[in-house]
DNA sequence: GTCAAGGGTCAAGACTTCGTCAAGTTCACA
DNA sequence: TGTGAACTTGACGAAGTCTTGACCCTTGAC
């Protein structure tokens, strides 16, 4: 489910991925050529771009250029295998992958996925930092004092709510809607229990909080330690 | 207590939503299409715009570009789960956060709470100051002369309450009404109770009132001492 | 001066909330 | 499909908080 302007020249490879990736559900523009291509980036404002490297009017890598000058969406760049050394450059130039003709329709979906995996995670996943705890959203990892932290994926969720809301007192219930999608009260000791996890990990108790501090009777709030 | 704007065509969900909102103590102001919202927008100013994308005379991306263009108001952007893909561009567009129908007024709650949170750390929590008194509702601690007062959730409650009044006499029947939520009279000596507590921890009493006075006969006030 | 009403404080105990445990259930992966 | 990790749930004790009624003091009316 990803909005995707492909810029191919050739026809029969244009319309074939064109067919596998809207029956993926993807929503696809085309263009055959360099222009064209330039002009609907910019008007349709597509999730990710794939360009095809050997365009009859303008050169890839100029073209990838342009497209970083004018967006940040992410560039895939299709080559033939009789051009492999240009992808280098295009890389250089800005793309955030490449792929080699011929390539399948699966193949250009699980591409189209790390890419963008990595492209969202720019600036909405940049690393959370309260005190001596650094969260890597990206890499689903903590560490405390630079000493790795194993958490599990609930705790994580948990911490980073908490992270992300640093220094404010958030109630069990905002947290049982937020990290764990349950809008309608009920199960808050599912919260308390993984807190007291969390605590555990994060080497503090209940009676001497380091970083998690509760509020009775309010919620509990994240903060660095003095 | 968020004056909020909600764009909506749906007039069940606008309506469930609003006496939702409202019961929680939000000023709640409705449109049910986009021009009305963006002249709603305009002329009530709200803290906060919770909007549908798919309103029927304009696009639900459009807008949200519009109210930026005239605004800085949060905005928050609801989308049926089929057009999930929407979310990417109207975040693009400036839209703060989503949400996917059907959602609950809980959850709807605590996304205001954090989208206000990080918008500029947050209307609805704006710290309240009278005289030598900070309190901070979002971290949910008051400081007096730069000394921290801890302070229990009711006796935190009734001061916020008294300081959102700042100046005015409050009556013990508003209090009970307000902050113990309890509409018919009764127990008005747990006012004075919790009065008596915060007058201790703010270190005054009721012969030497610095910030709390009574007013014989009709309630008290919270003022700043000269 | 006396009296009634309102307000302040105290102490007891009812009531909440939280932290932790242990048992049960679900989930993911081999 | 089996297994272990992760998660949920209810129980319980401990601690903290709130409510209540009693008692006393202050205030203002008569």
């Amino acid at each position: 489910m990803v909005a995707i302007l492909f810029i191919e020249d050739d026809r029969a490879i244009r319309e074939s991925l064109e067919r596998a990736l809207t029956q993926r559900g993807h929503v696809v523009t085309t263009a055959n050529d360099g222009l064209e291509g330039l002009r609907r980036a910019v008007e349709d404002s597509p999730e990710l771009v794939v360009l095809d490297l050997g365009l009859p009017d303008i050169d890839g890598n100029d073209l990838v250029r342009m497209l970083r000058a004018v967006s940040d969406v992410p560039v895939i760049v299709a080559t033939a295998r009789d051009a492999e050394e240009d992808v280098v450059r295009s890389l250089d130039a800005g793309a955030d992958d490449y792929l080699v003709k011929p390539f399948s329709a699966d193949t250009l979906d699980a591409r189209m996925r790390a890419v963008l995996r990595r492209a969202r995670g720019g600036s909405a996943d940049a690393p959370l930092v309260v005190g001596g705890l650094h969260i890597d959203r990206r890499a689903h990892e903590v560490t405390l004092d630079d000493v790795e932290v194993t958490l599990t994926r609930k705790e994580f969720e948990l911490l980073e709510y908490l992270a992300r809301n640093v220094g404010a007192v958030v109630s069990k219930r905002e947290l049982l809607a937020e990290v764990w999608d349950q809008p309608y009260g009920g199960g808050e000791r599912t919260v308390d229990v993984h807190l007291s996890w969390l605590r555990g990990k994060l080497g503090e108790s209940a009676n001497e909080p380091r970083y998690l501090h509760t509020v009775r009777g309010v919620g509990v709030r994240l903060i660095a330690p003095n």
